[in-house]
DNA sequence: AATCAATAGTTAGTAAACCAATTTGTGCTC
DNA sequence: GAGCACAAATTGGTTTACTAACTATTGATT
């Protein structure tokens, strides 16, 4: 291996790690009872976070794309979690809002998820932090030319 | 947001970075007409630097279960790129192989996985990769106990 | 030699990602 | 106001991930 760009390494890096923490996610969630996919929780999360949003909105700020979203959703609202309301301002857009049971999944599975992300931060510090933002949003960048 | 950890930001940056890899990957193959998608070019890569692997150790290499492999190695199969050979010291498993096809099309698609590397990396340094490791390894030896 | 747990691989079902095509609605232009 | 490009969401098809259940084979134990 003569320079690290060269070696198969970093892809696979990224990639086994994203998928260690999906699964310690995912784990954790059927053992505390919670009926959701790791990606049904990133829903609930943004809508939380943003009453009404739009669906596109949506697929924007989760990098998944809209027929993805429409599933998920469609799996969520089946689940009396969220529901749908049309915009009154352009009959194309929905907005998307927490149903009461939504709102208590969320500020239930909320913490678990946080001291989930504490455990994988682990002993790392705010400067390896720093590294690891420069270094990933580097990576980014540079595939976006 | 207190600490680093707090926030959601780093599974979602690593989330977003690989999906980028990916995506950029499995355009640059579209568009050198190359037909494989990424997790099958994995394999070729695999099978190629190891020559009568079986699947389940395949599995191991690439992260992936063995439904996935044998489902991608069906499809590997069928395009005529690998084939599946019974081990002779143990009738459960193959011993998986390139077909000439299959090495050829590994020889074309290398330098062009290659460059893509390249430039993902970019400027980045020798100590970033250093950083690099240890932070991955780190979160993914945070989830393993 | 017979049993039985473990291993290699496959099959089936559900969820999610990607692309392409479609439907409905909006807003601009002529 | 008719036509047209564009936008929001949905649908369909293929691929991959995960779990669970199943088949066939191996190897160890008794």
């Amino acid at each position: 291996m003569t320079h690290p760009s060269d070696s198969r390494a970093y892809f696979f890096k990224i990639d086994t790690t994203i998928k260690k923490i999906r699964n310690v996610l995912q784990k954790r969630f059927n053992e505390e009872g919670f009926d959701l996919t790791v990606d049904q929780w990133v829903l609930i999360d943004h809508v939380a976070r943003n009453e009404g949003i739009s669906q596109n909105t949506l697929a924007e700020l989760t990098t998944k794309d809209a027929p993805t979203v429409t599933r998920i959703l469609d799996l969520l609202v089946k689940k009396g979690l969220v529901e749908r309301r049309m915009s009154e301002e352009d009959r194309r857009k929905f907005n998307i809002y927490l149903k009461p049971e939504g709102q208590k999944t969320f500020e239930t599975m909320l913490p678990v998820v946080k001291e989930i992300r504490r455990q994988g931060w682990g002993e790392l510090s705010d400067e390896d932090y720093g590294h690891f933002v420069r270094i990933m949003d580097s990576i980014y960048q540079n595939f976006s030319d």
